[in-house]
DNA sequence: ATGAAAGTTGAACCGGGTTTCAACTTGCGA
DNA sequence: TCGCAAGTTGAAACCCGGTTCAACTTTCAT
């Protein structure tokens, strides 16, 4: 930590030395952003074009090269951005939640309406684990290891049975993380069900399962 | 079912109208999986490449489009393939076990184990997701149709709190499931851990909670 | 107002990969 | 033994999409 290494405030997710400098520039840069979810969502990585995606955004072929080295580049930004579009809207509802197993239900279901509603967000992280698995792996890593953290304050609390040591607790937030991301899979992304009863019946299991 | 279909089978899993009809054919088809295997676990679907999977058979680039007709067909074949594969393996164990959720328990340990031994087949299937969505969707619907039919019936012999519907074990299937996927990713795939440790917390858990 | 920096453009370059095919070899049944 | 069906070969046709770049336009600080 000792140099002083100047990191810019993570402004906009272009690649390094890239960055937009004017109000226009900062326009092109969403347009293409914009673009690339859309064309990524529905076509994937590896059919998707930087043509295709310089088309839907209405600009040149060339303009994308101002704004990224790579496909891969702008797919990378593109999937640490969602990470952080997830955490962001599931965030909240842990805030105000008396208790952390409510609160993980909640979460679940918070998430299913998300995935619902984001089906190609939910796409483009899952095939990050292809195209981008240290981008991947960070995202599930980080998620998993906030979920530790709260079963590890909750039983502090005696919201969860002090039997469980540290390590049992971390592994059951690996299958916890699991569940909720085939649940997603399966009733909001394939097809949607009413995301309370899905997170009722898991928030079921789980509480007595743990408590 | 009315209509005669005669189909072929399963045989081996070249396209159709492709299938060897010779022992060296059989041979060289095998030899061209088996090198597909690796190459796809290894470098994933997009990166593979024809030539260099004909290249570790040891076969020439043509060979190929006499047993499929295409690289997609060879990755859906393959799939179905290893798909099948994981199911082969954890069949036993659910065999001869007494108790219902100490067959989900050893299940997941076997599955633990299979995946830190095949970690190119885990790959290969995840990868379905984007390449073959049909066979992925196969693959785990399959799966969570059993887990479920195996837990309604369990609730039958009084091992499942009959408080729950035949909704809710089919959710709970899926977050089994899941669950099962993750802690395979994160303790057999990306690093290993004892599987009977992993196997034990997840299952303490889901007994307790289903109880 | 002005000119230098930022941004835009798309034709052309480039490499790589899939697929075809006609000539060749092998194996097996009659 | 013979001959034909099955299988093998790899060069070449074909295609496609990523990346570059030099000319051009716009923006904005002075």
């Amino acid at each position: 930590m000792g140099a002083a290494v100047e990191d810019e405030e993570q402004i906009s997710p272009a690649s390094s030395g890239k960055e937009p400098r004017t109000a226009r520039g900062e326009r092109t840069l969403r347009k293409i952003l914009d673009a690339a979810r859309d064309e990524f969502g529905e076509r994937g990585f590896s059919e998707s074009s930087v043509v295709g995606i310089t088309q839907r955004a209405g600009v040149a072929l060339g303009t994308f090269y101002t704004y990224f080295d790579s496909k891969e580049a702008l797919f990378q930004a593109l999937v640490r951005d969602m990470s952080a579009q997830v955490r962001d809207h599931v965030a909240p509802v842990l805030k105000d939640s008396t208790d952390a197993l409510e609160g993980e239900r909640r979460a679940l279901e918070s998430f299913l309406q998300f995935a619902r509603a984001h089906r190609d967000v939910y796409r483009i992280i899952d095939e990050a684990e292809i195209v981008d698995p240290a981008a991947y792996r960070e995202h599930y890593e980080t998620t998993a290891t906030r979920i530790a953290a709260r079963l590890i304050s909750a039983r502090g609390k005696g919201e969860v049975d002090s039997a469980y040591s540290d390590e049992e607790l971390e592994i059951l937030a690996w299958a916890i993380m699991g569940a909720n991301v085939f649940l997603g899979l399966r009733f909001a992304v394939w097809s949607s069900a009413d995301p309370k009863r899905v997170a009722d019946a898991t928030g079921k299991m789980i509480r007595s399962g743990l408590q």
